[in-house]
DNA sequence: ACCTGAACACCGTTCAAGT
DNA sequence: ACCTGAACACCGTTCAAGT
């Protein structure tokens, strides 16, 4: 699965073929088969376990500091890291973009790793913007996290991690990151 | 190159078939390897082809009008018109989540379309904006349609318009979008 | 319980052959 | 100038057969 991940941050979901990774994980396409059905298996158990990455990792930000800042910033860091490891993408983010080639139960997973963002999301902004009303915070949680995917997605296009830096440093400049 | 478009903002360039599109248009796949030897060929002239349809848009929309709301609005328009259209995205913006797997006349066609894009947004910002420095005003442009794409990336994860609609108008409530 | 080889219908690509 | 059929090595998937 970790070799199935980063096939699909680089390449994307159709991008993933089972023969390949049966190579590189030394055995044959067919024995995968066996413990992932059909590549939409493949693909939900990936974007759930990166679901469930994901969420430890919030978690750990959340009640390992108190300082708004650092929570912003370790954020923005996990989509930075993709970029700077091999210039990857977000799993889910990758997908959304082939949405339409998905099959079901793959878009179920990529649809709870967006609702985990934005709820992680909008309890931050409880902390730091505590007059807006619940529905403005999941809103705006929603912005961030749309705008976050967005950067790293033109940042990947142009191979240039500056470019994530710089755009993620402009969304704060103007506000819309806390 | 219309029905090879479509294909490739609903399913990616690689859910693009030469078979599939070979039997949509009435002939056979190799037949299409006369006009485009490669696939690459044939991405490479979409995204050339988009970008200047786009490019003939936006000077349109700037001719147009003197009104920065008509402009604005225009902009985000053509990125809502994808979503309406069949939940499609970007074709640009669902190439850049393809990256690696693109042959490099594409990934050249697609650096000119996001470099078309940020060329009219700074442009924009230069009537609305003229307070900041050139550099700021490429920064601003290059979040905003950074912003953009990943508010129509998000929303197609969704397969919902109103997460566009509300994504923007929160970009603007907060002061990215002018 | 886990793996494999062989088969199936797909894919991009090539090329000799047709009009 | 444009198209085609046949071949090549790929793909996901299935399944009978092995340990």
């Amino acid at each position: 699965m970790q070799v199935a991940r980063t096939m699909v941050q680089t390449r994307g979901y159709n991008g993933l073929s089972f023969r390949e990774l049966a190579k590189e994980v030394g055995i044959k396409s067919a024995s995968i088969h066996y413990h992932f059905p059909t590549k939409g298996d493949l693909g939900a158990a990936l974007a759930k376990r990166y679901t469930e990455d994901g969420l430890a990792y919030l978690e750990d930000l959340r009640t390992g500091s108190d300082d708004l800042r650092v929570w912003m910033q370790g954020y923005t860091d996990i989509f930075r890291q993709a970029l700077v490891n091999d210039n990857r993408m977000c799993l889910c983010g990758i997908m959304s973009a082939e949405f339409d080639d998905l099959p079901l139960e793959v878009r179920t997973e990529v649809e709870a790793f967006n609702a985990l963002n934005v709820r992680w999301l909008t309890q931050v902004l409880t902390v730091c913007r505590p007059q807006l009303s619940e529905e403005e915070r999941q809103q705006q949680a929603l912005a961030i996290y749309a705008a976050v995917e967005g950067a790293q997605l033109i940042a990947r296009g142009r191979d240039d991690i500056q470019v994530y830096d710089q755009t993620i440093q402009t969304y704060r400049a103007v506000g819309l990151l806390p």
